[in-house]
DNA sequence: AAATTTTTTGCAACCTGGTTGCATTTCATT
DNA sequence: AATGAAATGCAACCAGGTTGCAAAAAATTT
């Protein structure tokens, strides 16, 4: 098999690029959205046990592959890291999430400039991320 | 029983004050940060059941009395909203959430000025809110 | 004040997202 | 081909949260 890019992607944060890997790098590459464990689970239908998309969610977060994003509902959701730099011991994703209201789906929107703030003094800020919430484009677009 | 604050607080937003919902609400009022499911229990020690501490938690956000803190351990926290307007139709609660890195609590913190943000053409902008992640005055001082 | 209705509470059972332990398979290395 | 390490599948489990229903408590009517 020839090295493709998802694999190069893969081997560029020391995971193994197995097939079903591979796969799951692939639909997070070509979603617009994150992806939650359900919509893999779906998109996969079955390719492989749903603990192995555990494992491969949690392996692609800890190489900084992918990153968590909020979601009010509790269920973990995951995009892609635009940042390069992400490894696993720190995630350089300051961007905005962006929740659409009517489909659910959760996006990630390059933002020019992050906020600075001040808190009350005493407090140590080491992170700081955008959530923001409303109507997405293709939603939008249907009404 | 006289009318306590709590009491009006419960009547104000349309809840019928048992003695468990004003429990609840005095431990919310008196907490420094935000309550979850399990922190409600501890406290309250088997003085009621834990589907009654859900549903209480459910009736009052729906009344907005407290409101959802997005945790990223994906269980749910609520803290009061300051804001006396939050109806079950809207929350105005446009504050910074703070997340201590050490002992995981979220405060709410009031911040000046909320920044205002553009986004990507089609776009519609509902609500937006701010998380920061660090290290909370208590246990600054305990290093 | 008794009767009726509505709301709240407790209990049991369930659902869903996520985790763990262990045996088996796959892969890279020698 | 043989070995060792990592990845996968399976079953069982756990925890947070929800649902249905009957009993209890409050509010309302007569």
């Amino acid at each position: 098999m020839t090295t493709t890019m998802t694999d190069e992607k893969l081997r560029n944060h020391s995971i193994r690029p197995t097939a079903i890997r591979k796969t799951i790098l692939d639909l997070f590459i070509s979603s617009g959205y994150a992806l939650s464990h359900a919509d893999i689970e779906k998109l996969l239908d079955n390719q492989c046990d749903r603990v192995t998309i555990y494992r491969t969610l949690e392996r692609f977060e800890q190489q900084g592959l992918i990153h968590k994003v909020p979601d009010n509902s509790n269920i973990n959701k995951y995009a892609v890291c635009a940042d390069t730099s992400c490894t696993s011991q720190e995630h350089h994703d300051e961007h905005l999430h962006f929740t659409c209201e009517q489909c659910g789906n959760i996006f990630c929107l390059n933002i020019m400039n992050m906020p600075t703030l001040e808190l009350p003094s005493g407090y140590l800020l080491n992170r700081i991320s955008l959530e923001a919430e409303g109507v997405c484009k293709e939603c939008n677009e249907m009404n």
